[in-house]
DNA sequence: CGAAACATTGCGGGTCACGCAATTACTGCG
DNA sequence: CGCAGTAATTGCGTGACCCGCAATGTTTCG
């Protein structure tokens, strides 16, 4: 990778941490592009070169986390049974990566309210579904190269995509909402078992 | 219902239908916010008074069928098996209603394309989802008042709300792609029988 | 080294969403 | 019936946003 691509990719990142940043700390709103562009030393123009929108910008990490657990679909051998691949990819999407060591939050709790705030917001929740649905057709992809179906014509591919960004959306929106009362990773487990299983009434 | 609470619901109506046959006809972007409120006999300020976007007004039908889904899943008999109740309530709103039947498309072929056009747009897309989301908490509500457990605490009720917006989303849109190859009630019944087998993987 | 490819930036235009205040229309009560 | 209150519609003005275009500077590659 040369210098060119190098630096694009770091102006990239740095205008989508800015952006979700600043949300979390000021709230939608009240944010500026100016001020994205501002903290990440281009012009606003510039910003625009970029990301089509704010929201855009917000939300490209959850676009890019998807992909990437897309790729660990692909990535997990071909034995594993088709579920325990699938969460085991959601499982380990959700370690911290190094960038995130490298860059604690300073304040969690405070962190954590801002996020709520933010994901609360209208337009991004759109936005947000939008990386779903995007990150779906990735994911229908690697299952059907899994299970042998044919995206272009099953059904089954697409539902299971469907069903696993289901999983995940809920079990974030729930861990939020209940104020982090269980770790994530009892609740994805939890999630994708229950679907695996068919979601019967319980008792 | 008062003539007041009539003439509103009539504009609100008037103003929704009008976007999404211009959005059709003509395409979102070459859509103005000024064509809808003159298709619609009112000013442009009064139709930001009914929607805040041109978006949410193209979408608002979307967001009423979801609404009337969750209504009619609590309609259903509580002895009803819960993933019956939801297919039959999914089955129920794709009957055309009444008023379709009073307005009809005049060039279904046409209309379909345009229809196509309009779900790949980006924007519509998230406000779609976003529209599902909305709904999503209704229908949650719903599943947990039939199952007996607790929207507040349980993970359960959400993730199949979660789990039968995503049949709805992929089976419509399966259907669009494939230039409606099957009926929209054979996919939806195949979709929920595998839901509610669990997804298991074919062969 | 030189030319081509590409990124950044400023400028300008078109659109949009919304607050505010005035006008007009409906509603319910005496 | 009339009247006061409530609510809807509208025009105007403002701030923000997104993008096309052209100029300028930087990287890449032959």
């Amino acid at each position: 990778m040369g210098l060119r691509e190098r630096k694009k990719a770091e102006t990239r990142a740095a205008l989508s941490w800015a952006a979700i940043r600043l949300t979390v700390e000021r709230g939608y709103e009240a944010l500026r592009v100016e001020d994205i562009a501002a903290a990440a030393g281009v012009s606003p123009r510039t910003f625009n070169n970029y990301f089509s929108s704010k929201a855009e910008a917000i939300t490209s990490r959850h676009l890019d986390r998807l992909v990437r657990f897309a790729a660990e679909v692909r990535r997990r051998p071909p034995a594993e049974p088709l579920w325990d691949a699938l969460a085991g990819a959601a499982l380990a999407g959700f370690e911290p990566g190094p960038e995130v060591i490298a860059h604690p939050v300073p304040d969690p709790v405070q962190w954590a309210a801002g996020l709520r705030v933010m994901v609360s917001e209208p337009a991004l929740q759109g936005e947000m579904l939008r990386a779903g649905a995007a990150a779906r057709d990735e994911i229908a992809a690697a299952v059907a190269e899994r299970t042998g179906t044919d995206a272009a014509i099953d059904l089954y591919p697409h539902l299971v995509a469907a069903a696993v960004l289901a999983v995940v959306d809920t079990v974030t929106t729930h861990h939020l909402r209940t104020g982090a009362s269980a770790p994530v990773e009892r609740l994805l487990t939890e999630g994708f078992a229950m679907v695996a299983a068919g979601l019967p009434e319980p008792r």
